[in-house]
DNA sequence: ACTTGGCACTCGATATCGATGAGTGCCAGC
DNA sequence: GCTGGCACTCATCGATATCGAGTGCCAAGT
């Protein structure tokens, strides 16, 4: 009975910490949510909660505020991923169906993230190691010069340019192009950069420049795994999170045009298919300890080729957060698989 | 002799009050710059600047602020581009070099105009109009889906899934793609699109409507001028504008978040290839009011394909950030053309 | 064993007040 | 037309006082 109202009143602080962002006493506690006790009664549990480290208070004389382990506690028990309003899922399968090639999938649903959440949206673009190879196209730019493209199976086109030195005869590229095509066509990314070995021995010595440049890029290509792109919007966003919010924007913003640190918030998560939430201090990178990043992956039948999140203050709405970031998630999902 | 000083008074004052971020007063500076007059004197230029437009006082009692009147005369007739020492040039160049692709291009140019100029920066990817059809390429994805690949000599590459409802054979395709690149290769786009219309007559009744959805495919990824997309950088940068920066960053992040908005910034200026520097309220956009925008053309033998630039508040080292976006416009539009 | 009302106490937030001083406008003299 | 002098304005800053939300603790009640 105590342990559970102590829970109660975990639940109640955070809840209106997040709605009104400010330190919450005893007494409009008990005003707000019907606890059947007196506000001394509160300030007993708010007591223990203290010395178990789940609030804490900004000043000596002020009401309490969620720590990082409250929030934690308060996600992983006290709350459930509130399902969107059909409105919502209207908005989203709207939003997103108009979307014609990869990018531009990706950007409405960045754009589309940011605005559910009001928060900052993050979105990976679907991982090339995952998928295979779709077609592999040589194009000749100029005598000295080719365009080597590769295109996925998710319908992303990586280009490189490549310098032949020599010139480059049409038959030889009809050729390679027939080669590389039957060599990879259909092979996950990794898998096809193996093949690519098997091919060289067919040609003459004189060609063996043109056609190890043109493997190398392709090669690249490839195995590029860092081309893992990181889109971001909504930072207007990061204004909202109010004048009080700790420290000013200013590292956050910093910390966000990395592309590094955003993969990584998106985090190696040991199951990308169940909703990760960092909180706090719990995110690695120094300037973000007081954001939390809510993330999942997305994909088709349940192999996900990438993730998606939002990153936010730690006093942000996870119950309604998590419901976007999941909904979002398999409907981009759904529609990756189409294209 | 008096018109003169009043112009130089002018200009001590723009510099001043950009290096200080302070309104500046007249014994400060007779300090600074050796005027040979009292501060008497320059009191009397000053009241007559604030007569004329040129200058305000924030408060009575306090120093003076150029205001937009201010800064334009002072960016067109007082100030000259600062050239950039060897050591910036070296830093675009190296910067610059190791680009792959377009998109490398691109991003790579943000993220150094940002750097350089400590502002936010913004570039727009190579016009479509402007360049021409480098190949046209049929990808067959499955047996009723097609990929139809538009590469410019831009090095950009524009992508469309055509559904073609029934199957196509790769004769049909390998003839298709033969005769639309016969057809298009080399011309401007929006001429290559005029080509199209006279194409489907070739062809049997029963390929028309592949034949017409490849077309329609294709005709959208040369006239798709809206494709004008931009890409923005630097925005960490927003929040060193100043705590005392107006009314926060809010507004302004969120015009930067509308390409839209980012379009007209960049400014629908009569000769692109001459800076363009927009100061304070000439930027329409209301939430711009207290930010100025320096813009130019960059593109291949004096024809621009697109443009760049940068964002900052009005109080900005205009000569410094003119030289470093013309610089880098040559360096970019060097490379564009070398693609 | 909890709960509750009461009560003294803390301390951030807010308001008031005066001193400070940079900066101005104006004027009379050079 | 420049300059020094002078009275005046007003934002800034620090000190002081007040206010009140919120706390911790205790003794009494159930």
């Amino acid at each position: 009975m105590l342990e559970d109202r102590k829970l109660d009143v975990l639940r109640a602080i955070v809840e209106d910490y997040v709605s009104t962002h400010e330190p919450v006493g005893s007494k409009t506690l008990v005003e707000r949510h019907n606890l059947g006790v007196s506000p001394a009664t509160i300030r007993n549990d708010m007591a223990a909660l203290e010395d178990e480290g789940y609030i804490a208070q900004p000043h000596t004389s002020a009401g309490r505020i969620p720590t990082d382990k409250g929030y934690r506690l308060f996600v992983d028990r006290l709350s459930s991923v509130k399902p969107l309003t059909t409105a919502e899922r209207r908005a989203i399968q709207s939003f997103l169906d108009g979307a014609m090639d990869l990018d531009d999938i990706v950007a409405r649903t960045v754009r589309l993230l940011a605005q559910l959440t009001r928060q900052v949206a993050v979105v990976q673009y679907p991982s090339l190691s995952r998928s295979s190879v779709r077609h592999v196209e040589l194009v000749s730019l100029s005598t000295t010069r080719l365009l080597v493209v590769l295109i996925t199976s998710t319908g992303r086109v990586e280009q490189r340019v490549v310098e032949t030195g020599t010139e480059v005869p049409d038959t030889l590229l009809a050729e390679l192009r027939a080669q590389l095509n039957a060599l990879t066509v259909g092979a996950r990314l990794p898998d096809a950069a193996g093949r690519l070995a098997e091919l060289p021995i067919h040609f003459t010595d004189d060609q063996r420049s043109t056609v190890s440049a043109v493997l190398s890029a392709l090669l690249e290509s490839l195995v590029e795994e860092h081309q893992d792109r990181v889109v971001m919007g909504g930072t207007a966003n990061l204004a909202r999170f109010g004048p009080d919010f700790p420290l000013s924007i200013h590292p956050v913003l910093e910390a966000l045009e990395e592309q590094m640190v955003l993969l990584r918030l998106l985090g190696e998560a040991s199951d990308p298919s169940v909703l990760q939430v960092k909180i706090g201090h719990e995110n690695s990178h120094e300037g973000l300890t007081t954001t939390s990043v809510v993330s999942v992956g997305y994909g088709t039948e349940g192999e996900s080729l990438a993730k998606l999140g939002v990153l936010g203050p730690t006093r942000m709405d996870y119950p309604g957060t998590m419901g976007a970031v999941r909904a979002v998630a398999r409907y981009v999902g759904k529609i990756v698989g189409e294209a």
